[in-house]
DNA sequence: AAATCGGGGGA
DNA sequence: TCCCCAGATTT
């Protein structure tokens, strides 16, 4: 009886090549050399949407910080920020620190040992769920990230959309076929995500060293370049971003970001925006205080436009720096708070606004 | 299902 | 420039 069907067979070869691969080919990286689930699970999440190279100096700060769950749940979600400034999407660090509060408390410091409970902690999701299951647990559990996405496109020749519901479902069903002919998932995982790092690369990838050349649909059909399919686009909206930077003295005024929109939780000036670039300040519509302190304010000077650009916005900042002479008490609008140096290098910021402080310096 | 959430780096 | 990165959550 042929229990082995062709697809099968082809897909045994595919999992086992990779991870001969793998052994060959792997990046010395540090949450490579530990099955602990607290570290395992702090470089997932780091490395969400995140490159190798950009996160892994974050990962090496945290685990000095934080070495146990224990210490990041005792830790001021503030100076997470703090740490995690830089890295973007920074409800990863809150959610962060919810999960690390779970796993401390409710759970007396142990982890989550299988994918499906794993799935239930703040800012864990499929991806990340697998990954900790099979890394720390050996748990056949697949991951389908970016990388497996492109990898399994190319070889196996899938066209469906990747931003589809539907192509989701057929890729993760895919993955789960794969891993189930594993016999270390936990090296079959780390392998299929190496490969597409180095070796099946969106741009160029080096389809001539490599060990399923003969087996893979795009090159065969020469698609390398169409796969995966993606097909949305995002749509980048224009923000006009104008900051005045009330200081007194060595004081700079600093205020929580609570609104629902980008760098919540994060710290930075008193912001007007507009739908059009502010040439003249003094002429805004705005608050009576805010009026009174550019009154009482002298303009020390005003930054050229910079460019910010996120992924679904490009942000044209300017900066007016206000001067409030010493000895004046002056009411500041809203949430401003005055920071001496010390409190405004420890406050979490966007890096727009880290990006200008370090210029005030000259 | 689509929108939203950062910042950086490679080609 | 454009693309996309060890994605998750909200709308």
């Amino acid at each position: 009886m042929d229990w082995i069907s062709d697809s099968d067979d082809l897909k045994d070869g595919f999992v086992n090549t990779l991870t001969a691969w793998y052994e060959h080919h792997k990046r010395d990286l540090p949450w490579r050399h530990t099955r602990n689930p607290y570290l395992i699970w702090l470089s997932e999440v780091i490395l969400q949407q995140t490159r190798v190279a950009q996160g892994r100096p974050y990962y090496e700060r945290f685990v000095a910080a934080y070495p146990t769950v224990q210490s990041m749940s005792d830790a001021d979600e503030r100076d997470l920020l703090r740490l995690w400034q830089g890295l973007g999407y920074y409800s990863r660090a809150r959610n962060m620190h919810r999960t690390a509060q779970y796993v401390a408390g409710p759970l007396a410091g142990k982890f989550p040992e299988t994918y499906q409970e794993l799935l239930k902690l703040p800012g864990v999701g499929t991806y990340t769920a697998a990954a900790i299951a099979s890394f720390s647990f050996n748990e056949k559990a697949a991951v389908v990230d970016g990388n497996v996405y492109r990898v399994l496109a190319r070889v196996f020749g899938v066209e469906a959309d990747i931003t589809t519901t539907l192509a989701k479902k057929t890729f993760a069903k895919l993955a789960d076929q794969l891993i189930q002919l594993s016999d270390n998932p936990a090296t079959y995982n780390q392998a299929i995500m190496e490969f597409g790092a180095i070796q099946c690369t969106p741009v160029s990838p080096d389809c001539l060293i490599c060990p399923l050349q003969q087996r893979c649909q795009a090159y065969l059909t020469g698609r390398q370049r169409e796969l995966p399919v993606k097909s949305r686009k995002n749509a980048v909206r224009e923000r006009y971003f104008n900051y005045i930077v009330i200081r007194q003295g060595d004081r700079i005024a600093l205020k929580e970001r609570t609104e629902k929109d980008i760098w919540q939780h994060l710290y930075d000036f008193c912001l007007i925006e507009t739908e059009e670039p502010m040439e003249a300040f003094r002429e805004l519509p705005e608050g009576a205080i805010l009026n009174w302190v550019l009154q009482e304010g002298i303009l020390k000077g005003l930054s050229d436009e910079r460019t910010h650009v996120l992924s679904h916005q490009r942000i044209r900042a300017r900066f007016w720096l206000v001067e409030i002479p010493e000895g004046r008490n002056v009411p500041l609008p809203d949430g401003l708070i005055f920071c001496k140096p010390s409190d405004t290098e420890r406050l979490p910021k966007p890096i727009l606004v880290v990006d200008y402080l370090k210029s005030l310096h000259f």
